[in-house]
RNA sequence: GGAGGGAUACCCAAGCGGCCAACGGGGGCAGACUGUAAAUCUGCUGGCACAGCCUUCGGAGGUUCGAAUCCUCCUCCCUCCA
């Protein structure tokens, strides 16, 4: 091998190693790359949560990287274990989900999928392809080449039976479908989040035993929320969609935290580690302002997902508002149903859907939170009549031209 | 099956006859400072016709001038024993 072939794997292991938990094992995977084909990418996808977040995209993201130095990504949708229910671990199982649901679902996953990977070198493949046929035989056959206290191992099966809480039979049959999926696919390479080790793990077992070359793994980390502590979810309301305007996004990720930005910097952003390094030391040296620098990830990821372009005019429009205190040009304008005589500006506030209450309407006036035509409003019993359009703001987000209907 | 402990606001958690719309922490919201950062400081955080009134402390009854606090029944959770 030349000196100059072995530095290109060097380089590609960069990309694998870029933001991953662990990588199972690395010398396997040189070893891979040696072979000099692209090497088929496999990561599983349950069909239920159509409805991505940046924290998803985690995963989807590394797939790109690994794309982009050549290598064929399986992208595999879990129809067969979907239409099953897969409890995952929680005691609450999850209901099976009916077959239009699982279509109507995997268009989702290819249309915000694709915004990210490079449709020429992904493959879309369901599990229910080589499951079904499989058939009850085949699959007491899977089941037999695994124990029980192998399956136990699992960090959640040992807890919760160690808890006597009680495991289903069929809950050991999941990982034995992931790992045979690497078997059907024959995949070299699978990816997943940490809490997915165990599956993984399984899934180089049975290639082994089926006497093929078994998988390496790489998990990647559950990716942090706005706030930088919890993990980014729905539930937890510290998400950035994919689908979140280009607005929200924005503007959600301006308000991260620079050291949270760094960490998203890794896992989000496509641009190299290099390039990512080099704009830590400016902002080190107070050669660049971290801001400039959470400007470009924030224009990276709202291209990416509304298309090129359409970072950098929210970023314009984001400095006009902010640093200039320009309203926002698309403010809401409500006609309410206002007496003539007009209502207490708490109330207003409230119909307006400005303040959740006329008591939190109070508060915030006293506060200093509110502006009616620009000046801080001081009575929240004075009455507006809103006879012509009155502007509302509380505090610098919530905005709306009100009027009598 | 037996014995004991618990359920309080978005979450955790005090309170155990009136001074309780309910300590404290977290979270959230607003203000100051800023880069819509972070950190920090301040205030608010049941509702309303707002110096007052109304509805809240697992559910339903009861005792009392007065109950989150005492009694009865019910529901759910936890611990120990079998």
């Amino acid at each position: 091998m030349t000196r100059e072939a072995s530095m290109d794997i060097e380089q590609q292991l960069a990309v694998f190693r870029r933001g991953a938990d662990e990588i199972l094992r690395e010398d396997e995977l040189r070893e891979k790359l040696r072979l000099g084909r692209p090497l088929r990418i496999k990561a599983g996808f349950d069909p239920t949560a159509p409805d991505l977040h940046l924290g998803h995209t985690v995963l989807i993201n590394k797939l790109r990287q690994l794309q982009d130095l050549g290598h064929h990504v399986l992208f595999l949708i879990g129809d067969f274990t979907g239409r099953i229910g897969d409890p995952s671990g929680k005691n609450a199982t999850r209901p099976p989900l009916s077959g239009e649901d699982i279509e109507r679902n995997a268009a989702t996953y290819r249309e915000q999928v694709f915004r990210i990977l490079d449709p020429e070198r992904t493959e879309i493949v369901f599990n229910s392809t080589w499951m079904e046929p499989l058939g009850a035989a085949g699959m007491v056959q899977l089941a037999s080449r695994q124990t029980v206290a192998r399956m136990l191992e699992r960090d959640d099966f040992h807890k919760r039976y160690q808890e006597h809480q009680p495991i289903a039979i069929h809950e050991f049959l999941y990982p034995l479908i992931q790992g045979y999926d690497s078997v059907a696919l024959e995949a070299d390479v699978e990816l997943g989040g940490t809490d997915q080790k165990f599956n993984l793990l399984v899934g180089r077992e049975l290639q082994k035993q089926e006497g093929g070359n078994p998988q390496v793994i790489l998990t990647m980390p559950i990716l942090e929320g706005l706030d930088g502590v919890q993990k980014m979810s729905k539930s937890l309301d510290n998400y950035v969609a994919v689908q979140d305007t280009p607005e929200d996004m924005f503007g959600k990720l301006m308000s991260i935290s620079d050291e949270l930005m760094w960490r998203y910097y890794e896992l989000l952003s496509l641009r190299s580690m290099d390039e990512v390094r080099g704009e830590r030391e400016r902002a080190a040296t107070g050669e660049r302002n971290p801001r400039d620098i959470k400007f470009d990830l924030a224009i990276e990821l709202v291209d990416r997902f509304h298309g090129k372009g359409a970072g950098a005019s929210e970023r314009d429009r984001f400095i006009q508002r902010f640093q200039h205190q320009a309203l926002p040009e698309d403010i809401p304008e409500l006609r309410l149903d206002i007496p003539a005589e007009g209502l207490p500006l708490a109330n207003l506030l409230k119909q307006a859907g400005l303040a959740a209450s006329t008591s939190e309407a109070r508060n915030l006036v006293r506060q200093g939170g509110v502006r009616v035509d620009g000046e801080r409003a001081t009575d929240a019993m004075a009455v507006v009549t809103a006879a012509t359009p009155v502007l509302l703001q509380v505090g610098k987000r919530r905005i709306a031209r009100v009027e009598r209907a």
